[in-house]
DNA sequence: ACCATAGATTCGTGCGCCTGCATATACTGT
DNA sequence: ACAGTATATGCAGGCGCACGAATCTATGGT
């Protein structure tokens, strides 16, 4: 019944964890986030920039950019009309990174990969 | 306005890397889940005992199971009556365990971490 | 065959989130 | 002060999903 790592944190905090985990893997989990953090993973960049690379509308991509800058995983930085984002948590950054990249590779190789090592099956449901 | 990674891979790839991964990202976006997942990192388990180690109900874990199944990140074996479920996909525990000790270690040291490394503010909003 | 137990499925409800549209704010140049 | 561009915010529609309650299916024991 009780499997926290260390017995002097009651399995309370276990759950907070968890829903802190939980929440950061949703606010992770819309392609046009990921594409964000993409972008911006090596260098700054405005908004209008991010327009060109990512297709949505404006009033969208400052919604989502504003989730990302309050979740703290993107930083902002005003220069004259423009307002600059660039990723704040390196840690995001790896995760996403690691993901994306095993993704592709199993994306990559569609169907002669084992099904059973397969991180997630191209037809879900 | 082309950045992807390898000039023979169009960015269509792209779209659909980030669409998986964000899918992936919304099965572990719920607490119920990763503590389920949690729960058969080490060994397997059957749903009664995972009802004792998590609390929800029996239709609801059973459909966060079929869910998890489903996605290709747990198996099921059958004993009798009992189904045992473990897990399948030995990256999606390497990262649960990472995020969870990540978010765990953030957690633990409450203010004292500097601000601009959280990997998730407590108070989210 | 019957009953009990383990687990899955169905249905309905409510809430949150993504999105599009319209509008508002902030800064620059003239 | 005004016009224009860059970005943010407010609002309403719609879809998906988590949850609860009831029901169904399957297996084992007697």
């Amino acid at each position: 019944m009780n499997q926290s790592s260390s017995e002097l944190e009651p399995e309370l905090d276990q759950d907070r964890v968890f829903e802190s985990a939980a929440e950061l893997f949703s606010i992770l989990s819309t392609p046009v986030r990921l594409k964000i953090i993409s972008a911006v993973c090596q260098e700054e960049k405005n908004v209008s920039e991010l327009l060109e690379l990512i297709d949505t509308t404006q009033p969208n991509m400052s919604q989502h950019l504003g989730t990302l800058y309050r979740s703290g995983i993107l930083a902002k930085r005003r220069e004259g009309t423009q307002i600059y984002y660039r990723l704040q948590s390196e840690r995001v950054a790896t995760l996403c990174r690691a993901v994306c990249t095993q993704v592709a590779i199993e994306l990559d190789s569609a169907g002669e990969v084992d099904q059973s090592e397969r991180l997630l099956p191209s037809t879900h449901r």
